[in-house]
DNA sequence: GTCTATAGAAAGATAGAC
DNA sequence: GTCTATCTTTCTATAGAC
C-alpha cells in the first residue's frame, strides 16, 4: 500500500473518529463540517476527499460509533450469565457513560436524532439495537436465552436501559439522574434474575 | 378584554399548537421560524410580536406539549390502579402514539433533542419527568403507590416507556416496531403488578 | 491530500409600510 | 398585528492553487 493511500486511511479515520464524538454529543444539525474538520486538525475543504456528503458521514459515525463503543458491543468479556447482565447494566447506566465523550453508545445518545434522519441511516440503527438486543439474550440465565419469553424481555430490556441514558441526558438535576440510573440497572437485574 | 388583545392570544396560541406539531417530528434544529409560520397559516416577520427567539418558543412548546399530551398528563381517568397502568402502558406504547402528529409525549419525542439545548429547557423536562413519575406511582397497587420501593420503580417504568416509544421512532422496520412495542408493554405489565 | 477563497443557499432576526 | 423587504450570519459544497 503506497504511502499516500494509508495516510488517506488515517485522515479519514481521525474524521470519522471525531464525527462520532461530535455528533453524539450535539447532534446531526448543531455540528458543522467547520467545527468538525478543525477538531480533527484540518480545514474544511478536505472533508470532501473523504466523504460525499454531512449525511453520508453520519450513517457511517451511527455504525462506527456503534463497533467502537465498549459498552454496547459486549463489554465484560469475562463475565457469563446473569453477572455479565449485571455488569454491563451498571456500565451502560452510569455517570460514566454519560459523561462518555469519545465512546458513547449511539443507540441511546442519538435516538431522536436518527428518527428525523433518512431511511438509511434508520436501517442502520436498527440493525445495531438488533445486535444489542440479541447479546443480551445470549447472557440470560438458562433456557431464557433461546426461548420466545426471553427474546421478549431482552427487547424490552435494551429499551428500558437506552431509555434511561437518554431520560438522564435530557435532565437537569444531578440527584434526579442518580435516582433514574439506580431504578433502571435495580430493575434491570431484577428482571434478569427473575427470568431464571 | 379588547379585540386585538383576544386576537393575538389565539394567534400565540396557533403558533404554539404549530410548534408543538413540528418541534416533536422533525427536532429544533430541522424546524425553521418560515416553515412554523407558514404552517400556521403567517408569515415570518408576525413571529416576533409573540416570541422573542426561536429557543424561548421552544421551552414553551415543551411544556405545552406536556401539558396537551393526553398521554403524558395521566389519560383515563375512568381507569384505577393497575387497569390504569395497563391501560396507559398499551396507549403510551403503541403504533397510534407513534404516529400521533398533533400530541405527541414530548418525553419521548424529544429526548435527545432536549439534551443538546439550554438549561431552561432541561429543567422543564426534568419537572415533567418527575410529574410523569409520580403519576404512575400513584397508580401502583397498594402501599407500592407510596413506599421507596415503588418509587424505584416507577422512575424505571417511566424510562422503559419512554425508552421504548423513541427507540420505536428511530427504527425502520415494521416487525422489530411491533416486536418492541409488545415487550414493553408485557414489563410494564409485569413489573405493576410483581410489586404488588 | 490539503489548503484558501468563494459560490450559492438558507437561516434568524429586524425595519418600516399598511 | 401582520405584511414584505432586507440585513447579517452561517452553512454546505465546489474551484483552483500548492
Amino acid at each position: 500500500m503506497p504511502y499516500s493511500t494509508e495516510h488517506k486511511q488515517r485522515t479519514r479515520e481521525s474524521i470519522l473518529s471525531t464525527a462520532i464524538r461530535l455528533f453524539s454529543n450535539k447532534g446531526y444539525d448543531s455540528v458543522t463540517i467547520d467545527q468538525l474538520m478543525t477538531a480533527a486538525g484540518l480545514t474544511r475543504g478536505a472533508f470532501y476527499t473523504h466523504f460525499d456528503s454531512k449525511s453520508e458521514l453520519y450513517a457511517e459515525a451511527v455504525l462506527a460509533a456503534a463497533m467502537q463503543s465498549p459498552i454496547a458491543s459486549g463489554a465484560c468479556p469475562g463475565e457469563k450469565g446473569t453477572d455479565w447482565i449485571r455488569r454491563t447494566a451498571s456500565l451502560y447506566l452510569s455517570r460514566e457513560h454519560l459523561e462518555q465523550e469519545d465512546f458513547p453508545c449511539p443507540l441511546a445518545f442519538l435516538v431522536t436524532d436518527v428518527a428525523n434522519r433518512e431511511p438509511a441511516v434508520r436501517n442502520t440503527y436498527t440493525r445495531v439495537y438488533a445486535e444489542f438486543v440479541r447479546v443480551l439474550q445470549s447472557h440470560l440465565p438458562m433456557e431464557a436465552s433461546t426461548t420466545a419469553k426471553g427474546s421478549e424481555l431482552s427487547w424490552a430490556m435494551a429499551a428500558l436501559m437506552i431509555g434511561g441514558v437518554a431520560v438522564c441526558r435530557a435532565l437537569n438535576d444531578e440527584a434526579t439522574i442518580d435516582r433514574v440510573l439506580v431504578a433502571c440497572r435495580q430493575v434491570v437485574e431484577g428482571l434478569a434474575e427473575d427470568v431464571a
